[in-house]
RNA sequence: GGCGCCAUAGCCAAGUGGUAAGGCGACGGUCUGCAAAACCGUUACGCACCGGUUCAAAUCCGGUUGGCGCCUCCA
């Protein structure tokens, strides 16, 4: 089957065929560095990055860009604010960013330009699309003209006439329509500057994505994605700089993700309503945080609840705790021998995978139907199935290998399963207010009135340990301890 | 005012024509000294409502109601 994708541009899902044969071209809107991300681009970024990593998965060769927007309004205004440089506070939220993607498992882009060191692109560009007679200069500062572009709101499908009656910009003065926007600001004093034909200034949000894409990618390529937010204007405001520019097609593929919702509404900067993603991932395991993005579509709006988060975390939790137990049942590598126990699901995996993802990357669906494997793989390493041990192991051999294989492409299940454990084990137990030495001792108390066969002091213990929230488990390498 | 999206069990959620995946929770069971974990079983005669098309509709069409988003910086 082949790669459909619901694309912006078409309003329906498109059969995806690249511009080259076996070659993608992807560019994705990243960050403006100003502040710490929050979960809206966590999930940009994790569907994007699924995306990606299923586009190569496929045998796609991919060539992926993700920018940082770098110079902008919000950045000078929160360098003015705390009194440091734009570049300082731009450097700062890049490492942090970094930080971010890299505990959510966000692979890095192929390139990953900044605005900043691309001014000279940026003004070639700006230069050609005045040439070509769709913008215009003003003062110190040049705007696109949106009337000299026919196809203008191809991507929203709107009219441009009655955009103006919901229109509650100021209308600035020099601009010919209330609908142009700039390619060029003049700078004011103490804000950063470059020079250009027009005077010193800065670049007008949305240029740099035209400028760097095209400089990457080529003046058409095949995927562009964003968040939905991102439609109008950035997108829209690219696709006519861009044509102005080029005249030829910006992009085949439009891909936007949905929003994440706080109490069923758009969380957002402005509504205050936001958490970060150093916040959350405080309080869940950061493989929880991005398994639950991947619970719903990457293009249907998704809930942020405590809850759902706890479910995605109890999830992450069972799947790394029977990886656990797989690794130690297989200790010895690939076993010799032994006969698939359930051959049809072995069998079934990735060809279901493979169709799900390739039917908009349907990951939601996969994550359903890895239930039914992961299920199987606990029974067999528990020891307990009643099945010669050779074709356990063969089994577990032949579906951990797909099930780990799907999990790299969705980017879980793929760390060391203890580590994981752990790590959610020692947010809980901060959550809580736990003292995991007080809970060592009255294991240890526990295990001796075991010993002595003393029960009831066992049961005591046990109590006192479940009031706490602390659920313990007697296992046969010993007493183990889970906070609920 | 314009454009668009959504509505599936207690909760989350997949499903775009062929007779409702999966998860959480709950209940019952197996295992266990007792538990926990795990495993097994049960949990939507129905997919907001009304009408239509069809042999067949959660899925297509029309309407109603409710919710949300964009039109302004925003992933």
């Amino acid at each position: 089957m082949a790669l459909k994708v619901f694309n912006t541009l078409t309003n329906r899902k498109d059969e995806f065929a690249p511009i080259e044969p076996g070659k993608v071209r992807m560019y994705v809107c990243g960050v403006t560095v100003y502040d710490m991300c929050h979960i809206g681009h966590a999930r940009a970024y994790i569907s994007f990055d699924v995306i990606q990593r299923y586009l190569r998965y496929a045998g796609l060769g991919l060539t992926y860009v993700r920018n940082y927007t770098d110079v902008d309004d919000k950045i000078i205004k929160r360098a003015a604010e705390i009194g440091e440089q734009t570049t300082v506070v731009s450097e700062r939220f890049i490492r942090e960013f970094e930080t971010d993607m890299d505990a959510l498992g966000v692979a890095k882009a192929d390139i990953e330009p900044k605005v900043t060191e691309h001014i000279p692109e940026i003004v070639a560009l700006i230069g050609k699309i005045i040439e070509r007679g769709h913008a215009y200069v003003a003062g110190g500062d040049v705007y696109f003209s949106v009337r000299s572009f026919p196809r203008y709101l191809q991507l929203s499908g709107r009219q441009l006439d009655e955009m103006k009656a919901g229109a509650r910009v100021e209308v600035d003065e020099r601009k010919q329509d209330p609908m142009d926007f700039a390619l060029w600001k003049e700078s004011k004093p103490g804000e950063p500057w470059w020079d250009s034909p027009w005077g010193r200034g800065r670049p007008g949000w949305h240029i740099e994505c035209s400028a760097m894409s095209s400089k990457y990618l080529g003046d058409t390529f095949d995927i562009h994605g964003g968040g939905k937010d991102l439609i109008f204007p950035h997108h829209e405001n690219e696709i006519a700089q861009s044509e102005a520019a080029s005249g030829k097609k910006f992009v085949n593929y439009w891909i936007h993700n949905g929003f994440v919702n706080i109490n069923e509404e758009k969380m957002s900067k402005s509504l205050g309503n936001f958490f970060t993603i150093r916040e959350v991932t405080a309080r869940f395991h950061p493989e929880a945080l991005r398994y639950f993005m991947l619970t719903t579509h990457y293009r249907s709006p998704i809930n942020f609840s405590d809850q759902s988060l706890e479910e995605a975390q109890k999830r992450v939790e069972y799947a790394y705790q029977t990886l656990d137990a797989v690794n130690t049942m297989l200790a010895g590598g690939e076993p010799k021998g032994g006969k698939n126990v359930n051959p049809p699901l072995v069998e079934g995996l990735i060809p279901a995978f493979r169709e799900a993802m390739d039917d908009d990357f349907n990951a939601a669906k996969v994550l359903g139907d890895l239930s039914e494997p992961l299920r199987l793989l606990n029974e067999l390493s528990s020891g307990k199935s009643g099945k010669p041990k050779d074709d356990v192991k063969r089994t577990l051999w032949d579906l951990g290998t797909k099930v780990v294989e799907i999990g790299s492409v969705l980017g879980i299940m793929t760390r060391d399963p203890a580590t994981v454990l752990s790590e959610i084990r020692d947010r809980k137990v901060k959550a809580k207010n736990l003292d995991p030495e007080k809970i060592e001792t009255l294991i240890a108390a526990r295990a001796e009135a075991r010993k002595a066969k003393d029960f009831a002091r066992a049961d005591q213990v046990r109590d006192e340990l479940k009031s706490m929230g602390v659920a313990v488990m007697d296992t046969p390498k010993g007493t183990a301890w889970r906070v609920d």
